[in-house]
RNA sequence: GCUGGUGUAGCUCAAUUGGUAGAGCAGCUGAUUUGUAAUCAGCAGGUUGCGGGUUCGAGUCCCAUCACCAGCUCCA
């Protein structure tokens, strides 16, 4: 006797082999038509699945309204991807097909070099294998045979796969369309029709395993929807998307450039960029003053033998500028990261607990050779500015500051209206031998790292084990562009290698008369600025809140008669360190205001001679429209009041 | 670094099978003196990323190189 439960709580009782689809059919033809998939007891399956006789289990009929069936629509398509390329090219050897965040892709080895050129015939042929409508049938095999038969069907990167992992299962499910057979935990769709609209978006390369000594794969990328609709809409969104990238708005707005005469990945900031990072430097700043944190100022390069004791050299060599040779045999680096800086400013001087916390803030200018292929407008560069800080502390502050650091990344990101972000705990794994630091430290660390956070309340706390670094477990805020692409931006991280007597023996002289090793906290609630700022740009599509605008408001005469006035403004509002510009400009007022609103003005003031004779000007905001004429000293007060409190 | 793609005026883009490199915007000059999203006219702007090659002739085809884009790998 076999117990179905259902979602509301009826129960039905059946005896022999009963398919989830015979269930649907009996609540009901349409929704067994629907049917995409089902969840047994949680686990989703196929539709065809046969339920196990003898128990009781918990059955929820999955349909196309469901989340969870897009990604086995995508994974069904990715399939039919790879059954149509057998079909056109000769010798194709299958690797891996996931879905994706919005897509799916199929890895494959062949011989022809797949383009775009060749997407039509592929879609072509799966548009065909579609209407065909072979259904996906589940078959499983011994492991060993499984082998066997992948290696007779000369599928040998799926049986390499197979013979080196998983080894725990006892048997493996296949997916059979027509011809095409492919080793696939499933589950899929019941039938290929419920794909209603797919498109391949490119190809590329790939490791096989990602692994860069391995083969390289051609990937090739799709997307499916279970209606036309459904994908125009998503196309039509990554269009818009692709037009907040902030490297066509950094161009557009004269934000910042990349010049190769200066070199890859290196940010030439234009002075409106510029004027965007030194308002995001001020508040940076103003947040350290309040938290008690000192400043300090260090070369951007140091001696080599710095890093050989920090332990960064030569581990780092790869992605390191490479060291820079005197004719006295010293050998300087570009530094790729400020804290032995740090570390050398606390050992200026011996230190008492009671100086501790210690807390040494920098706008730290560091380099990083990254591979040219990673590079990425302002977010991936070689050369950047973090808003570093590095906290010396008892082992027993450690928790307190730590809630001050994620609180002041709250503040920063609560701050610029960045509500999509994520948190991100790192912890070690307690099998591996690769980090330092005694166990017990680590253990009191991250329990009080969970604690904290648990206790402010983060949103999406996510808990990863051995994605800690070696030196300490870390914290990292994830915020999400509008691409929706993921960015670590800022970053918390214990650490107890630094301080540590194989490193640079950091001291402090406890309250027992005795030197003890402080511990030593990295943060950075920006990241860097360049990364940040590509993010922000992105975030606001270049409109950006009065506070940070690099041109806060723009005075337009409607004709020349009243440039004097307009001077005369613009002179009272740059003594309230208002930025504000003339557009003095032979031009109708219409074209002025045009371009006022496309430059992204947040304040435009039209002049002429009413506004003249009664000391006002004609306010337009970008966000409200026209505000009407204004007295001179209520605009600056209340240009003033949104840019003090940094209104979004 | 790897795979694939792209590279034409400051910007956005044209240029039949290889046959005189163009347009709009921006810029400059002049006219116009303007009231809430583009006033008109004229001028100027180029070794088609750079370097080779094939050809009577190359923006177009081939090779090499640089940069950028997508992805992979990497990210202290």
């Amino acid at each position: 006797m076999l117990k179905v439960i259902l979602p509301d709580g009826s129960v039905r009782e059946y005896s022999g082999r009963v398919t989830v689809y015979d269930v649907a059919r009996e609540i009901g033809a349409g929704l067994a038509r629907a049917m995409v998939a089902a969840a047994v007891d949680g686990k989703i399956v196929d539709a065809d699945f046969q339920l196990p006789d003898n128990t009781s289990v918990q059955l929820r009929i999955l349909t196309k309204k469901d989340p969870e069936t897009l990604n086995i629509l995508r994974h069904s398509a990715a399939h039919l991807m790879a059954r149509a390329v057998m079909r056109l090219y000769d010798n194709v050897q299958l690797a891996f097909g996931p879905t994706v965040e919005n897509g799916f892709y199929y890895d494959f080895l062949l011989e022809h070099h797949l383009t775009e050129d060749d997407f039509p015939k592929i879609e072509a042929e799966i548009q065909r294998l579609i209407k065909l409508g072979d259904s996906f049938e589940r078959i499983e095999y011994p492991r060993e045979s499984a082998i066997t038969i992948l290696k007779d069907i000369g599928q040998t990167l799926k049986a390499e796969h197979l013979e080196e992992g998983l080894v725990d299962q006892q048997s493996v499910s296949f997916y059979r369309q027509g011809e095409f057979i492919d080793l696939c935990r499933g589950p899929h769709i019941p039938n290929p029709q419920f794909i209603g609209a797919f498109k391949l978006q490119s190809v590329a390369g790939a490791y096989w395993k990602g692994d860069a000594a391995k083969q390289q794969l051609q990937r090739l990328y799709g997307t499916a929807f279970f209606d036309k609709k459904e994908l125009d809409e998503y196309l039509n969104r990554i269009e818009e998307a692709k037009k907040r990238d902030h490297r066509v708005l950094g161009k557009q707005h004269e934000l910042f450039a990349i010049d190769s005469r200066v070199g890859q990945g290196l940010i030439l900031w234009l002075p409106k960029g510029a004027v965007i990072r030194r308002q995001l430097e001020n508040f940076i700043m103003e947040e350290l003053t309040k938290r008690g944190y000192t400043t300090v100022n260090t070369p951007v390069i140091g001696n080599i033998e710095l890093y050989k004791m920090s332990g960064h050299y030569p581990y780092y060599a790869d992605s390191q500028f490479p060291p820079i040779k005197m004719q006295d045999g010293d050998e300087f680096l570009l530094r790729a990261m400020n804290c032995p800086h740090h570390v050398m400013v606390y050992s200026q001087k011996p230190r008492s607990y009671r100086d501790l916390p210690v807390r040494i803030a920098e706008f730290g200018c560091v380099h990083r050779f990254e591979q040219s292929g990673e590079l990425n407008g302002m977010t991936r560069v070689r050369g950047f500015t973090q808003d570093d800080a590095h906290i010396f502390c008892m082992p027993e502050q450690v928790e307190d500051e730590f809630r001050s650091c994620i609180d002041m990344t709250l503040t920063v990101l609560k701050t610029i209206g960045f509500n999509d972000f994520e948190v991100r705990l790192s912890f070690r794994d307690w099998v591996s031998d690769k980090y330092v630091g005694n166990a017990e430290n680590w253990k009191i660390a991250q329990a009080s790292l969970e604690k904290v956070c648990r206790e402010m309340q983060l949103p999406s706390l996510e808990i990863v084990e051995g994605e800690a670094a070696f030196y300490g477990p870390k914290a990292d805020f994830v915020v999400r562009d509008c691409l929706g692409r993921k960015w670590q931006l800022g970053t918390v991280q214990l650490d107890y290698n630094l301080p540590s007597p194989e490193r640079f023996n950091l001291e402090y002289i406890g309250s027992d008369n005795k030197p003890h090793t402080p511990v030593m906290i990295h943060r950075a609630p920006l990241g860097s600025f360049e990364r940040f700022c590509g993010i922000l740009i992105e975030h606001f599509g270049a409109a950006f809140p009065l506070w940070l605008s690099p041109e806060q408001l723009r005075i337009l005469t409607v004709s020349e008669k009243f440039n004097d006035y307009a001077k005369s403004l613009e002179q009272k509002f740059l003594a309230q360190n208002i930025r504000v510009t003339t557009d003095l400009r032979n031009e109708k007022i219409g074209a002025k205001i045009r371009e006022g609103r496309l430059d992204l003005i947040p304040y435009l003031a039209v002049v002429g001679a009413k506004e003249s004779e009664s000391n006002t000007l004609a306010l337009r905001s970008r966000k409200e429209g026209e505000l009407g004429e204004i007295v001179v000293e209520t605009v600056i007060e209340k240009l003033l009041e949104e840019i003090k409190t940094r209104k979004l």
